[in-house]
DNA sequence: ACAGACTAGTTTGCGGTACAGACTAGTCTG
DNA sequence: CAGACTAGTCTGTACCGCAAACTAGTCTGT
């Protein structure tokens, strides 16, 4: 059953799919800004984000500053493309 | 904000609302064929999307077995246009 | 006449989860 | 040394989806 991915579905994490399906890359603050979660939320987020792999965190240091990049691996990246599909799919019903 | 209007973002009721959307009108059981839901969850979204009225629904007869009638009000398709619509802005920059 | 299936629900209880806010821990800035 | 910043974790609340059980009336077959 073509079912809507419930990992991707909820907005918060919709959301940061679509922004890293588009750079590729981000750091944590460019997606708190962007996303406009509080960091206990988003982090929780890109926590559950990870525990299915749909995206890698990577934990590095900008100097001293300890600095999170997010990436969407591949199998987030098909997730993403499945969910696409299934969305225009129920949304060509209505037309 | 132009964030996802909660009530559609459900799947259960995206899918109520898109079928809505297209037919027009749609009797209880057709919606419960088409949505693969229980009786009882059917039930309760629809409860909800008529609290928010976004949907109107009409208990009749045929014959002498009830029938439940369900149609879109015009806030509901307003709703469903605008969530369309900030749906299409989120995944647009996703590419 | 009666069992079983059907329409159309309501109610209940479980489990999951999003969310804000408080707390931790280290760093840089004035 | 205070205050702001990065990047979290943890906690508690409050909601919500979902299945399953229950209600209530009707029709179908034997």
């Amino acid at each position: 059953m073509r079912d809507l991915d419930r990992i991707i579905h909820e907005p918060a994490r919709l959301q940061i799919v679509a922004l890293l399906a588009a750079v590729k890359e981000a750091d944590f603050l460019f997606l708190q800004r962007e996303t406009a979660l509080t960091k206990g939320n988003l982090s929780s987020h890109l926590g559950k984000l990870e525990e299915t792999a749909y995206v890698e965190i990577e934990k590095t240091f900008r100097g001293k500053i300890p600095l999170t990049v997010v990436r969407l691996t591949p199998k987030g990246r098909v997730a993403f493309t499945e969910y696409r599909k299934a969305l225009n799919g129920l949304m060509r019903k209505s037309q």
